[in-house]
DNA sequence: CTACAGGTCCGCCATC
DNA sequence: TCGATGGCGGACCTGT
């Protein structure tokens, strides 16, 4: 009696993440974010956390199967019917867009339409999920990423409000959305980060073997970003920024240049985002030199000039604020898990 | 580690 | 009257 009352106490502490399979053209799409929060529970577990998640991947229909290409025919045990709430994460995997226009999962999205929204902290998708959400009515109003090619006649049907192509993944409110397949490992990387801290998001990362936890929200504004869904300076500076990053970015030259007195600008700003402008733009130089050392080999000393971190000293005491690992550290982090990848999954 | 210079942030008050 | 904006000055921060 009382192991039980234990052991249902440890499991209410478990964060319920029930992900919808609607197809099997990309096993990738279910199954790289199932594995991000499996993952996530073995480091936690390791880590001394006594909460994780609890992951349950579901299909559209009781019983049927999800085909996939190869072959393999996929049983979820449970189908949305099942569904129990409150779910801390509802994420949408879909993949089939053709399947998806045809008009194939009224199910899901009825469902999705009824679902108790005070029920479910966080609605996410991947991929093609977006209009699975989208027909469901819950993006309303909301900013989405999706790499399917928004045409006229998807607008009708899928009304998304506006499509950010260039983001891994979009938050906007309580709904989450992402690009292709690999970005829904991203999201749910971004998951992990927004419950547990950065720290072990990049663990989870590093499990994940060479994959590298890449800046979420917008390619390059990266984890600035509780903070990004009002931010209209930053938006409408975004471009600007990044094109003079290299160059001294004070105050009063932003301000000019969105024609604002520096006064204004800096209340504003800090208002829209929660941090000010010089935090921002140093925040901005540090995601942008993580790009680098993460995709380039250019030298530290060429990094640093062109994010305008001043010079190599510079660099490391702001790398060392913000992330607590140094530049080169960072870069060698990224090559050795390269490294592990090869050892682990072919030599053995 | 310290001293210094320059930049940033923010409260306060005036103006629109 | 109220909210948005702008100027000023001093405390604080950061890089050299």
């Amino acid at each position: 009696m009382k192991t039980d009352t234990a052991q249902k106490e440890a499991r209410s502490t478990k964060r319920k993440v029930v992900i919808v399979a609607m197809s099997g053209n990309m096993l990738l799409d279910f199954a790289g974010p199932a594995d991000v929060f499996h993952q996530a529970n073995k480091i936690l577990a390791h880590k001394g956390f006594k909460d994780g998640y609890s992951v349950e991947i579901v299909s559209p229909i009781a019983g049927a199967p999800i085909h996939h290409a190869t072959g393999l025919e996929i049983y979820c045990t449970h189908s949305i019917k099942d569904v129990k709430l409150p779910v801390d994460l509802l994420l949408i995997a879909g993949n089939d867009m053709q399947a998806m226009e045809a008009g194939r999962f009224a199910d899901v999205y009825n469902w999705l339409r009824r679902i108790n929204k005070q029920k479910v902290k966080r609605v996410a998708s991947v991929c093609v999920g977006a209009f699975a959400l989208a027909r469901a009515g819950l993006l309303n109003g909301k900013k989405a990423t999706t790499h399917w090619e928004y045409s006229e006649q998807l607008q009708h049907s899928f009304p998304l409000v506006k499509v950010d192509a260039n983001a891994f993944f979009t938050r906007d409110g309580y709904i989450y959305t992402s690009g292709g397949v690999s970005s829904g490992i991203d999201l749910a990387l971004g998951i992990v980060e927004e419950d547990f801290g950065r720290n072990i998001a990049l663990l989870v990362a590093r499990k994940l073997v060479f994959y590298l936890k890449r800046p979420g929200y917008q390619v390059q504004f990266g984890s600035l970003l509780p903070v990004y869904e009002s931010a209209n300076l930053a938006e409408r500076l975004r471009s600007w920024l990044l094109e003079h990053l290299h160059e001294p970015l004070d105050v009063a030259r932003m301000a000019a240049e969105v024609n604002m007195s520096t006064r204004n600008f800096s209340r504003v700003f800090i208002k829209q985002t929660g941090l000010s402008p010089a935090k921002f733009i140093e925040k901005l130089r540090v995601e942008v030199a993580r790009k680098y050392l993460e995709e380039t080999a250019l030298s530290l000393e060429a990094i640093a000039e062109q994010c305008g971190l001043g010079g190599l000293v510079s660099m490391r005491r702001t790398f060392l604020r913000h992330l607590m690992i140094t530049p080169s550290d960072y870069r060698q982090a990224f090559r050795s898990s390269l490294k592990d990848f090869q050892l682990d999954e072919y030599i053995s």
